[in-house]
DNA sequence: ACATTAATTATGT
DNA sequence: ACATAATTAATGT
């Protein structure tokens, strides 16, 4: 029977199945039992939306599983303005600063809706790449994931207008974050035009013409935090204009 | 072809 | 009622 911390809140400890690991490509490879001493190293904790994981420049004391939620990846620009490098989905590792052979985060992340993570501290990664089979590759097909997409979305920026941006953006939220809902595709976090524009580099302004266009022509229907995708294929179309 | 500024309206606690 | 989000028009580069 386990004894829920109660004097401490923030880091409630949940009942860690290993069915909750078991299943991600990190550990896919691995047995029971070996999930379990991995769950029993770990901390769990619940973040509210908008909430840092850590923090660009932070030491990386520790590394991260995303179970819930979505966390996006934030860098800030000399002038202080705030660009998303990327999202990321549920089932993916983050904070992964020894992979890359840094001992400080690159980059910020922030929790883009309510999310659960577990965390290791990160000693615990050499380890985690010596024992266990498939972690060290996963990680390295995901690290080459988040490179190519990073790349593309830079050249994006050089060579395409805001509307083929913010097309190709709404799609690959669609793709990687989407979740099917009657008459479309439903971006799964709560999303602002301001959070659209930082992925474009753009204004919210100009974000905001463009959905209410897209609006009025069938393609997209919007509230206020909630986006959703009636028609890709048009959105293909615009973004390769 | 876009950003900026500013004024106005809508929406969620 | 208050803060935050979204729209819209006018003006600037």
């Amino acid at each position: 029977m386990r004894i829920m911390d109660t004097a401490n809140p923030r880091k409630t400890l949940l009942k860690l199945d290993e069915s909750l690991l078991s299943h991600l490509p990190p550990f896919s490879r691995l047995a029971k039992s070996q999930i379990r001493v991995i769950l029993d190293q770990a901390t769990s904790k619940r973040l509210d939306a908008g909430v840092a994981v850590f923090n660009e420049g932070d030491p990386a004391d520790r590394f991260y599983m995303l179970l819930d939620g979505y966390v996006r990846v934030l860098r800030i620009t000399p002038m202080g303005e705030q660009v998303t490098a990327l999202h990321i989905p549920s089932g993916q590792l983050l904070g992964i600063a020894q992979a890359l052979g840094r001992d400080t985060y690159p980059a910020t992340a922030v929790t883009a809706s309510d999310s659960i993570v577990l965390s290791w501290p990160m000693r615990l990664w050499d380890v985690f790449v010596a024992e266990y089979d498939g972690f060290a590759t996963e990680t390295r097909k995901t690290i080459g994931n988040r490179v190519g997409e990073m790349n593309t979305r830079i050249v994006e920026m050089a060579t395409q207008q805001v509307e083929q941006r913010v097309a190709n953006a709404l799609l690959r939220l669609i793709n990687q974050t989407g979740r099917k809902v009657e008459g479309g595709i439903l971006i799964d976090f709560p999303i602002t035009r301001q959070d659209l524009s930082e992925l474009t580099a753009t204004t919210l302004h100009t974000v905001s013409r463009l959905l209410s266009a897209w609006e009025k022509q069938g393609i997209v229907v919007s509230k206020r935090k909630e986006i959703k995708v009636l028609n890709p294929h048009a959105l293909v179309e615009l973004s390769q204009s």
